[in-house]
DNA sequence: TTCTCATTTTACTAAATAAGAAAATAGGAT
DNA sequence: ATCCTATTTTCTTATTTAGTAAAATGAGAA
């Protein structure tokens, strides 16, 4: 496939335009994406592999984790792919939320993270209240 | 799908990608089209209506001929992504090779490209010479 | 080293998609 | 009206893709 079409497929699943916004203005570690989004890690890493591979990601390792972000200096095409997700991906509602959601996620250290999801817990949803969302990492 | 990935799965196909970039500046009836690429006329059409459905193009009937092009009063999130075909699509060999075959095809009046389709013809594309592009209509 | 753990890869299943053939539709032409 | 034909839809098959579970990888900790 050419650039073009390579860029528009991997732009063209839910899951991941989740997981390209959520590390558009901020480098996410995989565990923190895992907990955005319900699949399994396996999955996440999968979509993660197809956008790092259209260039619209880059990965750096950082000790056990793995970190990703928009590259910082993307080609003519994935810089202009990238600014079509800006301007329109939060149109919508799901990535809205994972906005709010994010902040939540942002207050708890990683260590922490990983090991609420080693031992199955999950960040609370289903409340949004923002003022509480500061803090949060003690579980 | 939300609109953002309805699009860029329309846009994620090589095929879907040669029609759009054949309809961008000009319209095209689906016989031209084709004419242009290798596909059956059912698959043709189908992926057409992928275009169509996504608001990227739109159908006119004139007859008993459909004419496709991209809609005059596009929504942001489409004219902004025909920007991002018109200004990428190029890149691709194949769509710049289709762009010469098109001042081919446009040689050729729609009710004999039908004929030359019907009777198992098909517009010379071997040897490339813009020279005498501008006729072509008798077989 | 050995252990632990975050992430990736592999193996496999189920759902989605692309393609052509053939039938159906729609709009002249006779 | 009937015939002809450009396009679309239906049907079926083959390929691709998304997903999970389990194994493998790689890097810090003990």
């Amino acid at each position: 496939m050419n650039p073009f079409t390579t860029i528009t497929h991997a732009l063209s699943d839910p899951n991941r335009l989740r997981l390209l916004a959520a590390c558009l203005d901020q480098e996410r570690c995989v565990c923190q994406l895992v907990e955005l989004i319900d699949l399994s890690n396996a999955s996440i890493s999968k979509h993660l592999a197809v956008l790092r591979n259209a260039g619209l990601l880059e990965s750096r390792k950082e000790g056990r984790w793995v970190h990703y972000q928009t590259p910082p200096t993307p080609t003519p095409l994935i810089s202009d792919a990238l600014t079509l997700v800006r301007q329109h991906a939060l149109d919508d509602e799901q990535i809205q939320a994972d906005i709010i959601k994010l902040t939540q996620i942002d207050a708890i250290e990683p260590h922490d993270l990983a090991r609420m999801q080693r031992e199955g817990c999950c960040v609370q949803t289903d409340s949004v209240n923002t003022t509480s969302s500061t803090q949060g990492a003690s579980i």
